[in-house]
DNA sequence: TGATTTTAATTCGAAAATCAAATTAAATAA
DNA sequence: TTATTTAATTTGATTTTCGAATTAAAATCA
């Protein structure tokens, strides 16, 4: 019932040493503004609970200072093993984590459906948890925790699927049956908000506190983060950024409403348009289609340049409407398909810049970054960390000796 | 140097208290998780610091229980004065509140510019601080601090207003000059932020931890609370809802951009389509040609109603935006001018509902709330007095016995 | 090589803050 | 008037943090 206080100071100094990576202990006093004395308690019962460690000195090292060298403590990975997944169309990628964030193995298979019952979709998960485990000679049971992104829109806290293009119905309790099935302690959240996750932790926005992500897949995603955490709406549906309105009735989307900017973006919208070029053939598959228009636009083919400009231009104003909305200090654009380039390219930043409330004050800076699928299951896993670390915090006030 | 904890206990308690208004200490207890016996030694030095007072127990009160009687607590007005000022294009709006946030007095005066030289405004503002003083029976030097509302962008946190319809000059220090010149603690911020302070204070925000404001003046603008805090973006210039394009390559807007929302909805965009009507009189002025639009649109006049309805429905797309993007628990649209009722029609509110991303669960509420042109100043009053309290707690530290 | 200096980390005693339990205060009910 | 009930305060113990003193571990100097 006492509410510990200790447990403030340990969850300042852990989230200290896990953001600086390696750090002696008289610098996580500075840092924190904790005295070097607490410091000192608090850091032994860190270590005495293996959720750190100190790092043997570096002998060979030339920074040769006089007195009593510094001891550098770090997260111990060995504490903690997190898996994380990303439900995708057709794939499933998993990674496992330590509790470091250092990658131990990663896994990624053909799904055989793409749209599932719960249930089975839970056992899957299961079953490729388990090669996980056995791909990096571990047992399932070692893992911690595992985070699990899935497309569509999620209520992370109460862990509710409201709808998901991978799953059957609506409105399922889906953490719950993740954490039934699986047995360890599982966090769900939309897929896009975990890119944002694994851009905090991994990614470009180590040492952001506020910035934006956008993803392009299939849809177009979103994750925010507002003064170092994730902003996701009060029920779950925030974010939508695909589903913003670029135009008052304007073209049809796959939700039913029109003029979302998805619906001028997103690979059928673009398919939808080519479909009215001669040379267009709707028999080849999604992937080569869009290939083909972007190779026609880029030789100079009119009818295939304003279809791939139009998307441009409306995906710059709705990206301005963001950056006037809510004015980050950043904003990336993330993905992992080639098929993006058409949206990130310096045209369509300049777009931007130039759609924004302009001030005497440099504008948000905008980077493009690209990575595997394996990033969405990273975020996962990070997400997933921070729910063990925090778990392993509780823990600690419970058996205080 | 040494980091007082009871500083954060005081800080808990005097918000709870300022939250519940009048409340026993029993109950603050229970409900701040502080344990009785702090809440009595907190609660003594609030008192004795004067910040806040008991309240004499109601003798004729049907309550009737047994045991001790509660004694409630509640802030007390009389520990400081504050002022509240918003700068408009042709009116200074001004209240004094008390440390309760009860309105001691008001003043409304007619700005002798429209654009003004930071200094001189400076001066106006002392000058009518003064009356206001005299107005309520107090001097001047007994106001503890001044809460500024201006239009434009406006960084608060350092002070600096970048552009503002109301300053000749851009990028202008001007809090340090007000409090320079004024001598009290003086806090700046945008105008449509101070709306949303005073509906989080007074209105119909303050049980709600994420909402939004959108107030429609001579422009249209924004206020983002999330998690109980006005969000202000990283430079300043965030939440500039009215220069959210809707339209690609759309109406010239007054920032010079085209397809600005407010390029749709501002008095100046409805009177520029107005002009092509054979009954609009270009001599007149504003408030009346707006007036006779909104009349003939009424009364069915085909080219009337076409400017409105296309008025509505850029502004339910704006909206929409919002929502979907947020996902708050409230939109509160405030306003204190008859004009903006054709955009808070019932067709309108409907339009944005069915924009928004659909779940099963109830969209967030859409409150209209009317005011008068003094809730702005209440606004800035309330931003003061936070900015106040802040000071009174910081104090406590110092001259602690 | 051994003493000195320098810097980091730990230990120790004091001060501060919080809490549970005991006590006191102030009312109603019997 | 006395017992009962409930709120508020006081008390003593515990927890937590800190500054200062001490110890530890290195480089530098004599």
């Amino acid at each position: 019932m006492i509410i510990q206080q200790r447990e403030q100071g340990r969850r300042t100094l852990l989230s200290a040493i896990r953001r600086i990576g390696s750090v002696a202990r008289i610098d996580l006093a500075s840092e924190t503004d904790i005295s070097r004395a607490t410091v000192t308690t608090i850091t032994a019962e860190l270590l005495r609970d293996g959720l750190i460690e100190e790092i043997p000195r570096d002998t060979a090292d030339g920074d040769a200072r006089r007195g009593r060298p510094r001891v550098d403590l770090k997260i111990r990975g060995a504490a903690h093993l997190i898996a994380g997944a990303k439900i995708g169309d057709s794939t499933l990628s998993l990674v496992l984590l330590d509790f470091e964030g250092v990658q131990l193995a990663e896994l990624e298979t053909d799904l055989a459906h793409q749209v599932w019952e719960a249930d089975t979709l839970a056992d899957c998960l299961l079953h490729n948890l388990q090669q996980l485990a056995s791909k990096a000679d571990i047992t399932y049971d070692q893992i911690s925790g595992v985070g699990v992104g899935i497309a569509g829109i999620v209520d992370a806290p109460s862990g509710v699927v409201y709808w998901s293009p991978s799953l059957k119905e609506r409105n399922i309790e889906f953490c719950d049956i993740l954490k039934k099935r699986l047995n360890i302690p599982a966090f769900l959240d939309n897929d896009a908000n975990l890119v944002a996750v694994a851009e905090q932790s991994f990614g470009e926005g180590r040492d952001v506190s506020d910035f934006i992500v956008v993803t392009i897949e299939s849809g177009v995603g979103m994750g925010i983060v507002i003064g170092g955490k994730l902003y996701r709406g009060t029920r779950g549906c925030g974010a939508e950024f695909g589903h913003t309105k670029v135009q008052l009735d304007g073209a049809l989307c796959r939700c039913g409403q029109r003029g979302c900017l998805e619906a001028y973006v997103a690979d059928y919208a673009l398919l939808r348009e080519a479909s009215v070029i001669a040379t267009d053939d709707r028999t080849t598959r999604t992937e080569e289609r869009i290939k083909q228009l972007l190779d026609a636009a880029r030789d100079g083919d009119e009818t295939a340049s304003n279809i791939i400009n139009r998307a441009g231009r409306m995906f710059a104003m709705g990206l301005a409407n963001l950056v006037n909305i809510f004015d980050p200090q950043l904003i990336i654009l993330a993905g992992e398909r080639m098929q993006a380039d058409h949206l990130y390219a310096e045209g369509v930043l300049e777009s931007i810049r130039s759609s924004i409330v302009q001030i005497d004050k440099s504008p948000p800076e905008i980077v493009i970054h690209k990575w595997g699928s394996l990033m969405w299951a990273k975020g996962a896993a990070a997400y997933a960390l921070a729910g063990v670390a925090e778990i392993a915090l509780l823990d600690m006030n419970e058996h205080a000796e």
